[in-house]
DNA sequence: TGTACATCAGTGAACGCGCGTTCACTGATGTAC
DNA sequence: TGTACATCAGTGAACGCGCGTTCACTGATGTAC
């Protein structure tokens, strides 16, 4: 974490970009991108327009802003998770988080994962936050054996670890296991078929789609997960 | 199918009314929604922006027909399917045509299961319009029996096929069978079950997540789909 | 401690842009007799 | 077949709106000596 600020100064602007960053997730919330306006989130926190270019270079750089922020948010919400013990017991905690996280501010939630945002160029960083949100995943599914069906795709993520060092390290930081180890890959594989599992179901509840279906993804999920755990041999 | 227009008129109506629609694809698929501007397209296909009035109410009835257009066309991509036989074979096959529609047009694929568009109601036979895409899912299920531990959601089924007549027709339109039929309720499930896993890969991957994962999704899904008629034991 | 200066937050006016939509109208095409 | 009329496609001008961003500026807060 970088130090907090100190001079007086430098908390009140902390503060106002906050109460900036907040105004533009309630006008998300309220309807979409298109809907985070630089001139109505000023007059709402009490500024002039123009105020806002002191903390934001510009509209881009506040929505940069937020996918940040909802990567690490998700990303600490699964990592809160306590998954000691692993197995299935702990992947299904983590695929609760997930949802839960995702559901509590789904248009956060789609502005990371859902339709990309036109014109937009997503932060630089993107890649290693949407890693981090995965690596407790990765540490569950290294403890369990893939079934021979899933050959194919483990032996792709095997291929990936030798060639990508960056999804090595990723891994390894994980699993603690290095890129020619099985169970690297295992873990890899597992990683990759849980994530768009998960989106499956809640990028769809989040968009409403679910709507007149009851509370069925509440047990659907589970269910589901329960399947990838088998797939894996997760104890 | 309603007749075709007769009169030179009527024909040209129609054309231009087409015309229109392209432009506003092509919109889409450059820019995204937002991008799909009345005066716009009407330039590029060589009126004035209200002549564009003579053909659309306006700019909600334009985007409301190219969503009922997209569920049309990923019904019929899907429909079109072999299935004869039926069993894993045939459910691989629909899931192929889903995902191939949804990538040869990825905007429309967003536009009708990604964000939803702020502001913009969906058109009345939205719900009937999706059913009918996830329709030869249901036929291909009905040929199955769910795995043990798929019961709380095979119970969620059976209890909607009572409770929503809609439903219970819908299952029937495709399964032949009645709501109290158990096979019924094992279709259902099943494609309850389908679409979401379908959604997680092809969501992700019309969005753009799965770059730099080289050609992953191609091979993650068959193998998910696999794992998913296991849990249904087809044939 | 006081003073001179630098830094910073914030303002009001203005720019240029593109949008959806309405209106009164013109001219071409079709229809009834 | 010709004529009178109705229907329809399309236009140009205009309205009001909200947006992102720039600019020259004022006044308050912090810093150096």
């Amino acid at each position: 974490m970088a130090d907090r600020p100190r001079t007086p100064r430098e908390r009140y602007r902390e503060q106002t970009r906050g109460e900036i960053k907040a105004s533009a997730v309630r006008r998300l919330a309220e309807g979409g991108v298109e809907n985070v306006a630089l001139l109505r989130i000023a007059k709402e926190i009490g500024l002039s327009g123009p105020a806002l270019y002191r903390y934001f270079a510009g509209r881009d750089e506040l929505l940069a802003e937020l996918v940040t922020d909802a990567y690490q948010a998700v990303a600490e919400a699964v990592a809160g998770v306590g998954t000691t013990g692993g197995g299935r017991a702990a992947l299904q905690a983590l695929a609760a988080a997930y949802r839960d996280w995702a559901l509590a501010q789904p248009h956060l939630y789609l502005l990371i994962q859902g339709t990309p945002v036109p014109g937009f160029e997503a932060p630089a960083d993107t890649l290693a936050r949407a890693r981090a949100v995965l690596g407790p995943f990765l540490a569950v599914f290294a403890g369990g054996r893939a079934r021979p069906a899933l050959a194919p795709l483990t032996a792709e993520s095997a291929a990936w670890l030798r060639e990508d060092a960056g999804v090595a390290a990723w891994v390894a930081e994980w699993t603690g296991r290095t890129a020619d180890d099985p169970a690297a890959a295992v873990a890899l594989t597992g990683a990759v078929m849980a994530w768009p599992q998960l989106h499956g179901v809640v990028g769809l509840e989040a968009a409403g789609q679910f709507t007149g279906m009851g509370q069925r993804p509440a047990t659907l999920l589970p269910l589901q997960i329960g399947l990838l755990a088998d797939a894996f041999h997760l104890p």
